[in-house]
DNA sequence: CTAGGGTTAG
């Protein structure tokens, strides 16, 4: 094909004309030879035109022929080769640009700016260091483009230093606070640091103060535990006449939602209708997220029902949002429903929907997510997997919480306390103490939820001891605040030891006791028979929180452990009077994904028949063994052979008979939960059922775990 | 040919 050309053409329409595919067009001959023969001008808009032509296709293929082009002809000259890098960078390749870029003999500054930013938006932070180092080692100046963007890169990176002497360099530019993008990239630096009073000091010094500095401030506040200063900054702003934008209120509504200010977030989200910015979906994400802080959950799935397509952070959001309400199945659902809508999740999602699995104890579906978890790569990460071993833990599964714990790459505090505590729940005193005792070695400092842990877990099997040493330790070194819970802690770990008096002591050093402390040395009490001291503290009980019926039950329990009968009669007319009705003791075992609950005496279930014939059988083969049923336990008048009888039909010991009935052989862990503390006949009763069938018993009573194994509970009998 | 801020977690 003849290509006929007049004398004087226009190459961008000759270009237009002919380029259906640029390698066809480099493959015109005749174009190479006039490309060749016309002047620098000509041959520079040429090539242009080619480059620009490869931008909108975005093919790095034809940049290639270009470029390859480019060199034979003898035209790379300086314009053109940052075109080159430029298109190279739309078209995606940041690595050819690099190569191009050191290549290139002279560069431009606006090509330095471009290769860096590039860098920056690819998150190679590094690189985009590395190349700012390199440009003022050249002697080339940065401009404004480039501190708007490099900023980014040691905030990201973390590096303080190196981002001070940055700005050191931008302030003897001139361009610190005389280029806004600058400035507030400078604040955005600072506020990521934390370090607010720097980020303030630029923001102050910056004059003509844009939407974006502020937005950037009000973050830097608000994700700084300082929401209230970030509310104000947003005050500040609107009253100067500035508006926000999508990015301010989506940051704003969360401010909002931390300080709980429901009605300072209605007026935002007014603003938000205002300003036609409804359709931005962060905040929209944001808007729902404040409504679920303020506990308004029904606004927030309103809100999430006008999205037509959240996006993964949108579902994270309303996951989160209903787990924090308490509509833990409800966000269940969700998430199988995101699954559905084949959204990936990421570890926040992951541990949000972990959490609502450890609340309802759903072992099962905690295990599927824990799947999902390590297919998605995530079973490392810190987040994912503290959520995973206080699912365990919850669960009473500490096995599987300590292998979750030892797979991770990191530990931190939180993973560290959540395995402290996972052991604690399920009264592995010793473990739980071995973990505390080598924090140190780790570079760990324990904080109050360490020490709550690490006490409930020598609480919970009875380490008396040590629990009274690291308490002391603690309260002297005044390193940690010891609160309520603390000592409400302590209250229980001394009064079930006996030393009632020590444990009263302690609740007087408290400055506002609380119900729960002499709740628990109420407890004590009636462990230990001290209507005395029992009534002293219901009186103080019924003081802060009048109507408590669980103490008067507690009570009347001691009233009937120590054969008051005329008591228990007064006490049950008075909770009669108070309307209160004890909390009926219950079992339950999940079979199948299908719970199935009992109450004591309970002939409901519709395999009852065989219930019992397997619990004649169980209690048969425990008395050969040496059970004796303890009627200390049965909490009514009756003679002695109906205490007996009342005894074998206790909640827990149905749960079991039916647990064993439905597993038949397989020799897998029995799993029950009672809503109540486990009793103490049925406790016995049960470590010698273990011996028995030879498998072991996991129960989760109101307070605890305990795993029955060979005769033995993990309690210590002490519970 | 180059630039700044946002939403989800224990």
């Amino acid at each position: 094909m003849a290509v006929v050309l007049p004398k004087h053409f226009n190459l961008l329409a000759t270009i237009e004309l002919i380029v259906p595919s640029l390698s066809q067009l480099i493959q015109l001959k005749s174009l190479t030879y006039l490309a060749r023969n016309t002047s620098l001008t000509e041959a520079s808009q040429f090539y242009s035109s080619l480059i620009q032509q490869c931008t909108h296709t975005r093919s790095l293929r034809d940049l290639g022929i270009v470029q390859t082009h480019m060199i034979k002809s003898g035209y790379i000259h300086l314009n053109v080769g940052n075109k080159l890098i430029d298109s190279c960078l739309k078209c995606g390749s940041i690595n050819y640009a690099r190569k191009l870029f050191d290549e290139l003999p002279e560069r431009h500054r606006v090509i330095w700016n471009a290769m860096i930013s590039s860098y920056i938006s690819h998150k190679k932070s590094k690189e985009a260091i590395g190349l700012y180092v390199k440009m003022v080692f050249y002697g080339v100046f940065p401009d404004e483009y480039t501190f708007s963007s490099v900023f980014k890169a040691f905030s990201a990176l973390g590096l303080v230093y190196e981002g001070r002497r940055a700005h050191g360099l931008s302030v003897v530019l001139g361009l610190e606070v005389s280029n806004v993008f600058v400035g507030s990239a400078l604040v955005d630096m600072y506020a990521k640091f934390g370090r607010m009073k720097d980020a303030r000091l630029v923001s102050n010094r910056v004059g003509d103060k844009d939407v974006v500095l502020f937005t950037a401030l009000i973050v830097g506040y608000s994700q700084h535990g300082d929401d209230g200063e970030a509310l104000e900054v947003f005050r500040n702003m609107i009253n100067q006449g500035i508006k926000a934008n999508e990015y301010t209120f989506a940051s704003i509504l969360i401010t909002c939602g931390n300080l709980e200010d429901l009605s300072n977030g209605k007026l935002v989200h007014g603003l938000v209708i205002k300003s036609g910015s409804e359709a931005a979906v962060a905040s929209q994400t944001s808007l729902l997220t404040m409504y679920a802080r303020c506990g308004l959950i029904d606004d927030a799935l309103r809100i999430f029902k006008r999205f037509q397509h959240p996006n993964l952070v949108t579902w994270t959001s309303l996951i989160v949002a209903l787990v924090r309400n308490g509509r833990e199945e409800l966000a269940l659902t969700k998430f199988r429903k995101m699954i559905r809508d084949s959204i990936v999740p990421n570890s926040f999602t992951l541990s949000s929907v972990l959490q609502a699995c450890s609340s309802l104890a759903l072992i099962d579906e905690g295990k599927q997510i824990h799947a999902m978890v390590t297919k998605f790569g995530l079973d490392k990460h810190i987040y994912a997997g503290a959520a995973l071993i206080n699912l365990y833990g919850k669960c009473g599964n500490t096995e599987m919480a300590r292998s979750v714990f030892d797979a991770l790459i990191e530990i931190d505090l939180v993973s560290m306390n959540s395995m402290i505590y996972s052991y604690a729940q399920s009264g592995f005193g010793n473990e739980a103490l071995q973990l505390f005792n080598g924090m140190k070695e780790l570079g760990l400092q324990p904080n109050d939820v360490t020490i709550l842990s690490v006490l409930l877990a020598c609480n919970n099997s009875g380490l008396v001891q040590e629990g009274c040493q690291i308490f002391a330790t603690i309260r002297n070194s005044h390193y940690i605040e010891l609160t309520r819970d603390h000592y409400a802690c302590m209250v229980d770990l001394l009064g079930r030891a006996g030393r009632l008096e020590d444990a009263e002591m302690l609740i007087k050093e408290v400055k506002n006791p609380d119900v729960v402390l002499w709740r628990a040395l109420l407890s004590a009490c009636k462990l230990h028979g001290q209507v005395e001291m029992a009534e002293r503290a219901l009186n103080k009980v019924l003081e802060l929180a009048p109507g408590d019926g669980g103490s008067h039950v507690l009570l009347t329990n001691l009233y009937a452990s120590t054969g008051n009968w005329s008591q228990v009669i007064d006490m049950k007319s008075t909770m009669r009077e108070m309307k209160f009705k004890k909390n009926p003791a219950m079992s339950w075992v999940d079979v199948d994904r299908e719970v199935h609950t009992f109450m004591a005496g309970d002939l409901s279930h519709p395999r009852s028949r065989e219930i019992n014939e397997t619990l004649e059988n169980l209690i048969e083969e425990v008395q050969i063994l040496g059970y004796v049923p303890d009627t200390r336990f049965v909490l009514q008048d009756l003679d002695e052979e109906k205490k007996k009888r009342s005894l074998y039909y206790h909640s827990e010991k149905l749960a079991i008979s039916f647990a064993l009935l439905m597993s038949g052989n397989k020799n897998t862990t029995i799993r029950i939960f009672k809503n109540l503390k486990v009793c103490g006949d049925c406790h016995s009763w049960i470590k010698f059922v273990t011996k028995v069938i030879g498998r072991e018993i996991i129960a989760r009573d109101a307070k605890r775990y305990h795993h029955f194994k060979d005769g033995c509970c993990s309690c210590g009998d002490y519970w």
